[in-house]
DNA sequence: CTGAAAGCGCTAACAC
DNA sequence: GTGTTAGCGCTTTCAG
């Protein structure tokens, strides 16, 4: 009855101050569970990231939430550890939360559990990752354009033996920057030597393909590590083995992050415009939510180069 | 029916095993709200954090939400943005959502809202600050030790002219840093050089500060950064002014960060015990809402300095 | 051992 | 204009 919706059913504005003083006074607060069980909303989303602790996501999550709050949904955030199962067991809790609407950046391969759900009448939009054919929604990065165009920078500067070392290689920003970074070759007649190593978004990877990288005989000039944390890892076997960035080996990133530009040298890099893919996401999802509009966007988003200091020109032929 | 009381009501194993096997192929899930509202118990608890952004606090969020999730709690995450009004709307709408229990990095100065929802059957848990005079349990660093050492560890290089540039002033992490920071002064003879300025917990402050102090004649040898976002402005300000750490000038931070180490150079700082502190705060307020045990632990955690390269010994005096 | 019924706090429909 | 009631899906009590 406090619901606004007074003058919807006619009460008189008497009865309307009245009670709602006392309510005021007694402080009273609806109960939201019992609401939800009643209309079947909660006005509530989840929000399922691999990884909170990963600047990325966290950013990501940061976008979701305050773009959610500032429509009046609230999020809970589930942390899956890029794990399938505890993915699987995140959003059935979320589903059985009576939440009204997920927002995902998906670990698995199989799209099937999250296409049931939201066939299930609750909408789920997918960010960061998809599945090649489904009929989920998703925001992304055009991640084949950023490989392209990291790799094209790359091989603008001389160089010839370029390193990608990869994330989750199923996951489908790891498989379209591949692309990207093979058809940069390949435009330029390098096919040949290309060099795709790793298999995970993790400091850890990026440090020992690195490590390994650097202590064959035929030593790349450039790598291009496809996140922020596969940089790190990067970087300290550079350090370690006593080469410098940019003056002996060239790097480039992707993902953008404050710190980066901390690095010495900055880190020139890949950026993807995380705070318009979480409103996107939001927006598509509310959407859905209400019923209005576009049932499958299915959007990516443009990457931009940010130019900094880790790339100079490769110095001789090999 | 289905939640694991059959034998306590006696009831045949030949119709458990019936209704399960019917209820699984049937796929149902039990409506946790329907549950929640009929037995004021949702297993879910609420987390504000000021900005999940940083990293400090993405940190926090982390180790929460999958300490609560191991022990069979959702966490709901709330961004309040450090401002007051936004920590109260996302704590109403919390209880009205019936959560279990309540952490919370509280941005204002007043106990009074967490403490009167505490008092009605929502524990609340405070961590990383808390209040003087409160009867809310907290889980924070021991800062006043962090600042003591910090402002020690610079002495013993020799450092005499060390500002100290803080965060939100009435916050107890940045008043506590802010009393061993002096306290180390005073041990050393040096009070009367004590130089304290800024105002929060970001970028921008501290590289206006910095930028400040370098522009001034009586310039410090050394910089005491009461968190890793001061820390970033102040770097900032330091390249831009020519100067080199440690060379020219020596700096010291509060929190542990991974990138804190890929810096150049590495930043000497002092390490919180996150995990600990998101493992203990949780304990507590599960500890609570079963209510079991410990009614107020109030617990500091003492700080670790890492030392990294960022240190050298002070040149000349004035 | 099993079935029926009350009630958590709310909303929407319907009678007054 | 206003008061009453059914029922969302679950747990728990009480009869059978």
């Amino acid at each position: 009855m406090l619901n606004g919706k007074a003058n919807k059913y006619r009460i008189s504005e008497k009865t309307v101050k009245l009670i709602t003083e006392e309510a005021n006074s007694r402080n009273y607060k609806p109960s939201l569970l019992a609401k939800g069980l009643r209309t079947q909303k909660t006005n509530t989303i989840g929000l399922l990231v691999p990884g909170i602790d990963n600047p990325y996501f966290a950013n990501i999550a940061s976008t979701v939430i305050s773009e959610t709050s500032r429509l009046g949904y609230t999020t809970v955030l589930v942390d899956t550890m890029g794990a399938p199962d505890l993915e699987r067991a995140g959003v059935e809790s979320l589903v059985s939360r009576m939440v009204d609407g997920i927002i995902v950046v998906p670990s698995g391969q199989e799209p099937d559990a999250l296409e049931s759900i939201d066939r299930n009448r609750t909408p789920v939009v997918l960010i960061d990752r998809y599945f090649e054919p489904t009929a989920l929604p998703y925001v992304t990065t055009n991640n084949y354009e950023g490989g392209l165009n990291a790799t094209k920078y790359l091989i603008g500067f001389g160089h010839r033996d370029i390193l990608c070392i990869r994330g989750v290689p199923h996951s489908m920003p790891a498989r379209e920057r591949e692309r990207g970074y093979l058809d940069a070759l390949r435009e330029a007649g390098l096919e040949d030597r290309a060099r795709i190593a790793g298999n995970d978004f993790s400091i850890q990877n990026g440090y020992l393909e690195t490590k390994f990288a650097l202590s064959g005989s035929a030593r790349p000039t450039a790598i291009f590590a496809m996140s922020n944390t596969i940089l790190l890892g990067t970087i300290k076997a550079i350090k370690e083995s006593g080469l410098r960035i940019p003056d002996d080996i060239s790097v480039v990133s992707f993902d953008n992050y404050t710190y980066l530009d901390y690095l010495d040298p900055a880190i020139t890099r890949v950026s993807q415009r995380i705070s318009e893919m979480g409103a996107l996401a939001v927006k598509i999802l509310l959407q859905r939510i209400e019923g209005t509009g576009n049932d499958d966007a299915k959007i990516q988003l443009s990457p931009q180069l940010i130019v900094c200091n880790s790339v100079a020109h490769a110095h001789g032929e090999k």
